[in-house]
RNA sequence: GGAGAUGUGUCAGAGCGGUCGAAUGAGCACGCUUGGAAAGCGUGUAAUGGUGAAAGCCAUUCGAGAGUUCGAAUCUCUCCAUCUCCGCCA
């Protein structure tokens, strides 16, 4: 959530800063508005509600002394009266400018490229060489139907589109690797979580997930607003929602693996085959709350962390600095992590790290006390480290032989109990 | 799921419906004292919003929300969380 003082005293400038992100910048005039109001009627009732204030204790001194009150009573009531009306009115600004203020995303960082789509982030690294096949690669769901290790059909039968199961092979190497992936994150000190897969509202308002993408989720029919969570992010970054924390505890770090739930509405006919995009996926997930100062570098270094797993598994990637029109809705500053996925000859999405300055503190209200004792919201990260399922689709593709085995890399060779390839 | 109890500031813990943002401890900060420390003494110790150049003033906040009342931490209702007992389980 943006500061409203911010967006007045920086008008131009956030108008700027949002319009580079496609965003429609006309909801920043009607906040303007609203707050104007907003002042209005806060002065209008506050000033009423200490009148009121000082005669109910004249009131009360009188019946203390046995006097008469009503004419006093009389007054108090008809400011009542008023005070109620613009109180009422106050309260109904205030939500609506509320309700513009939590679709509005962040402001991308003076370092983030100027674009409007996909097509316009800048490749900021590439690490490895795309294997050269001396056959025709297959896609990884080819690969893992023909060894009989992942059933699409069965997930269908049980769920239905976009759900899989997974057997055997591919099942112990999709646990091997959220393993691996936890005792990397925590080699660099994050510390292993294992949160609740349900979040309610608030959480989810917190990590900027509602009210603008509720159809991106799946709403549970319970008594309480509950909803499975998307990412870990929304419950390791609310861990310290409505707290205010020492600065001494800083940097936070935390890692998790979670299933994500996504209802992927509006992405049917994207990806339909295989693991890429499902409505349940695993992933290990990082989250930093940490001072403003710090920010920055628990940025680089969850990209490095996030860098190493791909490289520890030899697995060819670029990393992307996304421009405006590409970040996500929390985000000031993202980088993704693509992954060579050799069936599609292409670059894939397999990790985004963000920094979400102090849009989400704001929204989730985490703070924390500063040297001076003054209480400041915090700055809150994220990022993948890594998607399993895409790391699966990774490895059996890059690591596939002719035979349609596929050979497991060897930092997971521990992890498989010596198991050194996958076959039928 | 059933029965009961509780929910106050950084913590512990008071609080007749009016002068309570809240006694008293502890903690913390500063000062005095001391060769230095401890003890002792003194002072200070919330957030958010409005207004103001500032000092300040005003409003709101005692788990959350609604209500009763001229006036609510204090009364009523709903919800949430915690604890104890019972039941049911992994």
């Amino acid at each position: 959530m943006l500061d409203v003082k911010k967006i007045e005293s920086d008008f131009e400038s956030i108008k700027t800063s949002l319009g580079n992100r496609n965003f429609d910048t006309s909801l920043l005039t009607e906040i303007l508005e609203l707050n104007k109001q907003r002042k209005m009627l806060t002065t209008a009732s506050e000033t009423k509600k200490a009148e009121i204030n000082k005669l109910s204790r004249e009131i009360g001194e009188l019946k203390k002394n046995k006097q008469d009150a009503a004419s006093l009573m009389n007054q108090v009531a008809s400011l009542k009266n008023e005070m109620e009306k613009e109180a009422k009115e106050l309260d109904d600004v205030q939500l609506k400018q509320t309700n513009l203020l939590l679709n509005i995303p962040n402001l991308p960082d003076s370092s983030v490229p100027v674009g409007k789509t996909e097509e316009e982030n800048v490749e900021e690294k590439r690490w490895g060489i795309p294997r050269s096949f001396d056959f025709t690669p297959v896609d990884h769901a080819d690969i893992g139907e023909k060894l009989g290790m992942l059933d699409f059909e069965a997930g269908a039968r049980i769920t239905g589109a976009r759900f899989v199961v997974y057997k055997a092979g591919i099942a112990k190497l999709e646990r091997a690797l959220i393993n691996f992936m936890l005792d990397h994150q925590g080699s660099k000190g994050f510390m292993e979580m294992i949160t609740p897969f349900i979040a309610h509202e608030r959480s989810l308002i917190g990590t900027g997930n509602l009210p603008k993408f509720e159809d991106q989720l799946f709403k549970l029919n319970s008594e309480q607003p509950w909803y499975l969570i998307p990412t870990s992010e929304v419950t390791l970054t609310n861990i310290k929602r409505e707290q205010i924390i020492e600065e001494s505890e800083f940097p936070i770090l935390y890692a998790a693996y979670s299933p994500c739930f996504r209802s992927e509405a509006g992405s049917s006919g994207k990806d339909v085959k295989g693991l890429i995009r499902l409505h349940q996926f695993n992933k290990v997930e990082m989250v930093s709350i940490c001072s403003p100062s710090q920010s920055q570098e628990i940025h680089q270094k969850m990209i490095s962390s996030s860098c190493e797993i791909l490289e520890k598994l030899n697995l060819p990637y670029r990393a992307l600095r996304l421009c405006t029109g590409d970040m996500g809705f929390a985000s000031q500053n993202t980088i993704d992590l693509e992954v060579w996925v050799p069936s599609q000859n292409k670059y894939r999405e397999i990790a985004s790290i963000s920094n979400c300055g102090e849009f989400q503190s704001r929204r989730a209200n985490i703070r924390f006390r500063n040297k001076e004792g003054k209480l400041e919201f915090a700055h809150t990260l994220n990022g993948s480290g890594l998607a399993v399922g895409r790391t699966v689709v990774a490895i059996l593709e890059n690591y596939q032989q002719k035979d349609g085995s596929v050979q497991i890399p060897e930092v997971l060779w521990p992890y498989l109990g010596g198991m050194k390839e996958i076959r039928k």
